[in-house]
DNA sequence: CTTCTTTTAACATCGCCTTAACAACAGATA
DNA sequence: TATCTGTTGTTAAGGCGATGTTAAAAGAAG
């Protein structure tokens, strides 16, 4: 679970916030002066900061100046007293993620915790690229480029026929159904996609054919298997 | 620059963080009609979202619920008068990023919008944005001074022109996706915008078949590749 | 206004996908 | 074995949406 680092020098409101985190399966450490927050923070590895800007020692500002010197990406928070306009612009200055201030809602400063996490998640989920690229046999398949060259042959697939030789090659050697192929392109399994299915299947055939290792085989009355 | 889309149907609110975002360097677009808003966001390509929670036709949590569906990322702040503990749950439920109540302040809005888009662009990378010579068979293009020059033949090429082969340029060889050009030329996918793209791929063609080792081919559904 | 660029319109053409048609095949039944 | 039946293999035709192309209208800049 994610761990918080928060820095609160107010002794009940920093409990209190320690027991609703942890309560939300948060793993929490609570430091309530401003050095050993930062010091903390070199030591460990944190996923999000919550700072109270006023700190005996060293104020949230300076902390999170200090964060970011060291760290770009991980978020934090300021809780405050002052909703003061400059207060909340020198923050946002910092590279802060979001401004919340004091009496505030700990059901809101749940959700913005999650908005923000999920904000990163998302965004680490989206940098996986996926596989393009397929050897089959003599041939190279490019998916993105809609490419399958073999020695000296050359073919741009059309949208469908790179869709299904796709699926093929992501389960090579394993039965693919023909159910599976038919939801995945077309949404719907019916007798006319799936005839439309087993001419794109004879078109592949065809241009695999070169290499006689290469093979679409059918499975009766449950799919296909590219072998090769 | 950013686009945004923002719904909103109080129109002096409206045109007032229009005129404020785009002194700001952002691209807004505004929809008074919630309807209209999410139609809006379907055709074009949005870098985010601000949404009024009281809208005629649709409301704000209802256009969320439609956009997060086919958008997981796209950052959505919701704007509001009431300050309902209740709504902000609703909204943060949506996976909205922020929430602001009404009245509220500029900058702080904009210091949000800036925390949240860094957040993004933390991970992308701009290299490609600044190349601005190609070599196209026996043409020399230069897209910064939009001059296409082949043996003996020198053609001043207008700015569409420019920046659709231009985008060619940077992924010859390459698949580059009808969608993709639309949105980084004209910010929207709609049929006329399509047909415009259609016109000066004709043209850039006729510029281009002097060296009959290039060519612009289509890829029917998808987009177009550069060869060369 | 003129001049240049872009969009819209109109019509021609292309080619992908579906559908149809028939052949081949496998499995079941007797 | 032969026959029947449903599935798959294969090719071809046609519809229809997408694209190619040119010209006219609209827009932008001076």
């Amino acid at each position: 679970m994610a761990r918080i680092l928060l820095v609160e020098d107010d002794i009940s409101m920093g409990f209190l916030l320690v027991d609703f985190l942890e309560s939300n399966g948060f793993d929490v450490k609570l430091y309530k002066d401003g050095k050993k927050g930062l010091e903390a923070f070199r030591k460990g590895k944190y996923d999000f900061c919550i700072l109270d800007v006023m700190l005996p020692g060293m104020d949230g500002f300076t902390i999170a100046e200090n964060i970011r010197q060291e760290d770009k990406k991980v978020p934090i928070i300021f809780l405050t007293a002052r909703s003061m306009k400059q207060d909340k612009i020198k923050g946002f200055q910092l590279g802060v993620d979001d401004y919340i201030t004091k009496p505030f809602d700990e059901d809101e400063l749940l959700y913005r915790i999650k908005a923000i996490l999920n904000r990163i998640n998302l965004q680490e989920e989206s940098s996986k690229e996926d596989i393009t690229r397929f050897t089959i046999g003599s041939y190279q398949f490019d998916a993105a480029n809609q490419n399958l060259e073999g020695n000296g042959f050359a073919k741009r697939l059309t949208q469908k026929e790179c869709d299904v030789l796709k699926i093929l090659c992501l389960s090579k050697n394993e039965i693919v159904k023909r159910e599976d192929i038919l939801i995945a392109i077309w949404g719907e399994n019916d007798y006319f996609h799936g005839r439309s299915l087993d001419v794109f299947i004879a078109k592949l055939r065809k241009y695999l054919k070169e290499d006689e290792s290469v093979s679409i085989e059918n499975v009766p009355k449950v799919g296909f298997v590219l072998n090769g």
